[in-house]
DNA sequence: TCTGGGGTCCTAGGACCC
DNA sequence: TCTGGGGTCCTAGGACCC
């Protein structure tokens, strides 16, 4: 069997964790910028607020209702989400982490008459007790089931408490006739339309479907679901591999037609881009760079331009990247336009210890020095320590994040105080 | 006024090889 | 009139996930 934990309205789980006064209420938590809604307490959900919701859409609910607004505080989630992955993974020796606050928990060899009612019981207060955590727990044979298990332990909770078995070929054909396909893990948008037209409304009706017309209509990826949702593994664990590419973009809060004013926001993005590249003991080999203007704005002229440099030779060195970076926004840069969103994609990317050496390019040797030198010195003193000289020292660029919480457990100045009465 | 950010995988088609 | 067969690699774009 597979277990599927995710934490409950994970931001706003953890905001209340600091904050207990926002439970049994109306809590959204927003994007960069304070942009849209990207979690939401039940209380909140109730009151028919959408996942990705722009706040400034909803702001006579938020004020009528009292809904509770969070900036998102993501150093604090990554935090608590590294602790809640430890603890679970006292559980099993096999497990995949899938998302800041999801993980899949292998259960294989434990046997047919295992107690996993029990065990997810177990997890749930293990959660909670060791961290304040409420997660939903969904057992099944496959992961694609487990996704469904989940949320039946999410959507009827008085059935064992948060926690869902699909263990039976019986339970399972009635969890699927039960679930929409639009619900199925793997099905967007696009998908469920083009199902719904030939009337396959739930998982079930997928499962009936003739192999050759899925392999057909959505490639090979649509009947391997069929069959993990037969409960036949279809849908394989993913390794732990490095990243094939890392980003770094952000929207801005006004728009901007400055060039230089351009030039250090993808100097920095690339410099924070490059360091999670290095962290991960890796170089590039393309580095991409894009422009947008307000695609909300649609009276205005629109100019989304990108270009995708080779670098010459892989490298992490921020040095290196940025003369690439430097020169593609040279080539994708156009005066007049009003520019919103701005990134870096570094791409190509190769192991350290498998690179290729070029004939005529090498990286300069001392970068490689610097660039450590300069890692462990923010590692240590804290972000942006030291930083290039075309890089602004931020407070210009400061996102809005108007209810922004403190960062409790990463930082000292913002420790938890206790008062003694 | 205001609308996030960071990823993965698959596929078709082109270009190339012997 | 008529023009093989079997591959690999790369890329852009689409669809999906949280």
């Amino acid at each position: 069997m597979i277990a599927l934990v995710d934490v409950n309205n994970c931001y706003v789980s953890i905001e209340r964790l600091f904050d207990p006064s926002l439970c049994n209420k109306p809590v959204i938590v927003l994007s960069n910028n304070d942009g849209c809604a990207v979690a939401r307490s039940n209380e909140a959900k109730a009151l028919g607020i959408p996942m990705g919701a722009p706040a400034f859409q909803y702001k006579d609910l938020i004020i009528q209702e009292k809904v509770n607004v969070l900036s998102s505080n993501y150093p604090l989630y990554a935090d608590i989400s590294g602790r809640a992955m430890n603890l679970l993974a006292e559980f099993t020796d096999n497990m995949e982490i899938y998302s800041i606050d999801e993980a899949f928990l292998y259960f294989d060899g434990f046997g047919k008459h295992f107690n996993y009612y029990q065990i997810g019981e177990k997890i749930r207060r293990t959660m909670i007790k060791g961290l304040g955590l409420p997660v939903s727990v969904g057992f099944a044979p496959t992961r694609t089931l487990a996704k469904i298990a989940n949320r039946f332990a999410k959507k009827y909770p008085h059935i064992g408490g948060s926690v869902c078995v699909l263990d039976t070929p019986a339970k399972i054909e009635k969890a699927l006739k039960k679930t929409e396909i639009g619900d199925v893990w793997g099905i967007g948008r696009r998908k469920n339309l083009r199902l719904q037209a030939v009337n396959v409304n739930t998982a079930w009706d997928y499962t009936r479907m003739n192999d050759a017309y899925l392999r057909r209509e959505f490639g090979v990826l649509g009947t391997r679901m069929k069959y993990d949702l037969l409960g036949e593994r279809a849908v394989q664990q993913a390794d732990i591999k490095p990243k094939k590419s890392i980003a770094c973009t952000r929207s801005f809060k006004d728009m901007m037609m400055d060039k230089n004013e351009l030039k250090e926001r993808i100097a920095t993005f690339t410099a924070t881009a490059a360091e999670n590249l290095r962290q991960q003991g890796s170089n590039a080999n393309m580095i991409g760079v894009f422009l947008q203007t307000n695609r909300f704005r649609e009276e205005m002229p629109q100019y989304n331009p990108s270009f995708i440099f080779p670098t010459d030779f892989a490298t992490s060195s921020t040095i290196e990247l940025n003369k690439f970076a430097q020169k593609a926004l040279d080539i994708i840069f156009k005066p007049g336009y009003r520019y919103k969103k701005a990134g870096v994609i570094l791409m190509g990317i190769t192991p350290d210890n498998a690179r290729q050496t070029k004939l005529f390019y090498a990286d300069n040797p001392k970068h490689k020095d610097l660039m450590q030198a300069i890692d462990a010195i923010n590692s240590k003193l804290g972000r942006d320590t030291v930083t290039f000289a075309i890089q602004d020292r931020k407070d210009k660029w400061k996102m809005r994040q108007d209810n922004l919480s403190q960062r409790y457990t990463t930082n000292w100045d913002d420790l938890v105080r206790l008062k003694c009465f």
